[in-house]
RNA sequence: GGCCCGUUCGUCUAUCGGCUAGGACGCCAGGUUUUCAUCCUGGUAAGAGGGGUUCGAUUCCCCUACGGGCUA
C-alpha cells in the first residue's frame, strides 16, 4: 500500500515557506524527501564573513528532522556559477540588467534539481513559492497553467515566468493557495524552527551581499562622465507622438552633446535605468535618476526628478527568439485582455501585444517607469501567467 | 594698483542680533522586496581666519586669505 504513495522532493531553503511546504506534503501523506541546494559558497565573492548557507541548511535539516522526513544536501554551486553568475556578469558588462532569480528557477531549481529529484525516484518536486499550477484538458491533452499565488501581496509567479509545460507538470506549490500569514501560523503551530525567521531577500542563494560590491569582484571600475539630459530633450517628442513601432519601442541612444556634464562615475556597467542611489552627485533640487547607460562609450545619462520624461515608455519590445510561451501561443496573443508586469511585485498593467516578423511589441495603457532591458516582461490573462520574454 | 560684491553641512542654499543654524540633493543606517531598481523612515554634517562693538553675534564694524564689475 505504502509504495503507491507519490514521492515528492521538496527544495528546502531553510526558510518558513519551504518548511511549511514540506509540512503540508507530509500531512497530505506524500512520500516526502527534503533536499537543500547549496548554490553558493565562494568566500572570495561573498563579502560578509558569516556563512549563511550553513545556517540555512542547518535550519532545513532541523525542520526535516521535526517532520521525520529524510534530508540531504546537494551541491549545485558549480552549475550556479556557470549558469547564473557568469550570465549576470556578462549581462552587466553589456549594459543590461539581468534577472538571475528567474534564471535560477529555469536552470537550477526546475532543471538540474528536478532531474536530481527524478533520479531519486520523485514523481514531483515542490518549492515554497507563492504560485499555483492548474490543469486543464485541451484536445485530450493536459495543459498546465501557472497561476498567481493566492496571497496577492506575495505572488511569486513572476519568478517562474520561464518555466515549461514539462516543468509545471512535475511541480507542486503547496503554499500557493494560502497566505503568508497562514504559512507563518502553520509553522508556529507545528513548532517549526523557521516560524519566525525573517524572509530571505536579495539575490537568491548568494545572500545578503550588496550588488555593487558583488559586481566589483569581477567587473573592473572604469571612470567616465555623467551627462544630464533636460526634460525638454527633443527625442521625447518623437517617441511620445510617434507611431512607428521601430522608433517608439527602441531604447534611446543619447549622445554626449544631448546634455551637459555634471559629474563622474566609476563604470557605466554598474548602473541600471531608474537608479537613483550611488551616483554621489548632490546639490540639486530633485534627485537624479539614471535614464540610460552607454557601456561602449562609458557614459551615464541622468535626468532630474522622478517625473522626468526619459524615465517613461509606453512600448517595449521582445525579440521573437526570446519569447517564451507557457500555456498560450502567439495566435492567442492578439487578445486584448492582457495585463503585464515588468518587475516582481509590480501591480499588473493593462497592455496590448502586437507582433511583426522579428519582435513582439508590448504597448502599455499607462507609460511604464524605468523599463530595463535584460529584465523579463510577464504577460497575464486573468490570474494566469501565459508567457514572458526578455526585454530588448 | 584704486573703488564695489561674495565667502554657511560633501553639494546647492535658507536664515537680515537671540540658533538647539532650516531645507533639498548626496551619503550612511534601518524598513519594504527571493532579481536590478524604486519607495518609506531615521541619522550624519556647516556660517574662511583673526580682531572688535554688544548681555548676546552667522547676522553690525575692521583687517588677512580665495572668487565677480569700472580705471591707468
Amino acid at each position: 500500500m505504502s509504495n503507491t504513495k507519490k514521492r515528492v522532493v521538496v527544495a528546502m531553503s531553510g526558510g518558513v515557506d519551504s518548511s511549511v511546504a514540506a509540512y503540508l506534503l507530509k500531512r497530505d501523506d506524500y512520500d516526502v524527501l527534503g533536499v537543500f541546494m547549496k548554490n553558493w559558497h565562494d568566500t572570495n565573492v561573498t563579502i560578509s564573513k558569516e556563512c549563511p548557507w550553513l545556517e540555512d541548511s542547518y535550519d532545513a535539516m532541523l525542520v526535516a528532522e521535526k517532520l521525520s522526513i529524510p534530508f540531504q544536501v546537494v551541491d549545485l554551486s558549480k552549475d550556479y556559477k556557470t549558469k547564473i553568475v557568469d550570465y549576470m556578469f556578462s549581462e552587466y558588462k553589456n549594459g543590461r540588467t539581468p534577472n538571475p532569480d528567474v534564471l535560477c528557477n529555469r536552470e537550477i531549481k526546475f532543471d538540474l534539481f528536478l532531474n536530481i529529484a527524478i533520479s531519486l525516484g520523485a514523481d514531483y518536486i515542490a518549492t515554497g513559492h507563492y504560485a499555483q499550477v492548474k490543469k486543464s484538458k485541451l484536445n485530450n491533452k493536459t495543459l498546465f497553467h501557472l497561476k498567481a499565488g493566492k496571497d496577492k501581496l506575495k505572488d511569486q509567479s513572476y519568478f517562474l515566468c520561464q518555466l515549461t509545460q514539462y516543468q509545471l507538470s512535475k511541480t507542486k506549490f503547496p503554499i500557493g493557495g494560502i497566505s503568508k500569514k497562514k504559512v507563518r501560523q502553520i509553522a508556529k503551530e507545528n513548532n517549526l524552527i523557521t516560524a519566525e525567521k525573517k524572509d530571505s531577500q536579495g539575490l537568491c542563494f548568494v545572500g545578503k551581499v550588496k550588488l555593487p560590491d558583488f559586481l566589483q569582484q569581477s567587473l573592473k571600475p572604469k571612470p567616465g562622465i555623467v551627462i544630464l539630459i533636460d526634460k525638454s530633450f527633443v527625442g521625447y517628442d518623437l517617441i511620445n507622438n510617434g507611431n512607428d513601432y521601430k522608433i517608439i519601442s527602441k531604447p534611446i541612444n543619447y549622445k554626449k552633446t544631448d546634455g551637459k556634464k555634471i559629474g563622474e562615475h566609476n563604470g557605466a556597467h554598474f548602473y541600471t535605468i531608474g537608479q537613483r542611489k550611488g551616483l554621489s552627485i548632490g546639490g540639486r533640487k530633485n534627485p537624479l535618476y539614471v535614464l540610460s547607460t552607454d557601456v561602449i562609450n562609458n557614459i551615464i545619462y541622468v535626468g532630474e526628478g522622478s517625473d522626468h520624461p526619459g524615465l517613461f515608455r509606453s512600448v517595449l519590445r521582445v525579440h521573437s527568439n526570446n519569447m517564451h510561451f507557457i500555456s498560450d501561443y502567439s495566435e492567442i496573443i492578439k487578445s486584448k485582455n492582457y495585463k503585464a508586469r515588468i518587475r516582481y511585485r509590480q501591480a499588473l498593467q493593462d497592455v496590448s501585444v502586437f507582433k511583426n516578423s522579428k519582435y513582439y511589441y508590448f504597448t502599455f495603457k499607462k507609460p511604464q517607469k524605468a523599463i530595463a532591458s535584460g529584465q523579463f516582461v510577464a504577460l497575464y490573462r486573468n490570474e494566469e501567467l501565459t508567457c514572458s520574454g526578455v526585454i530588448d
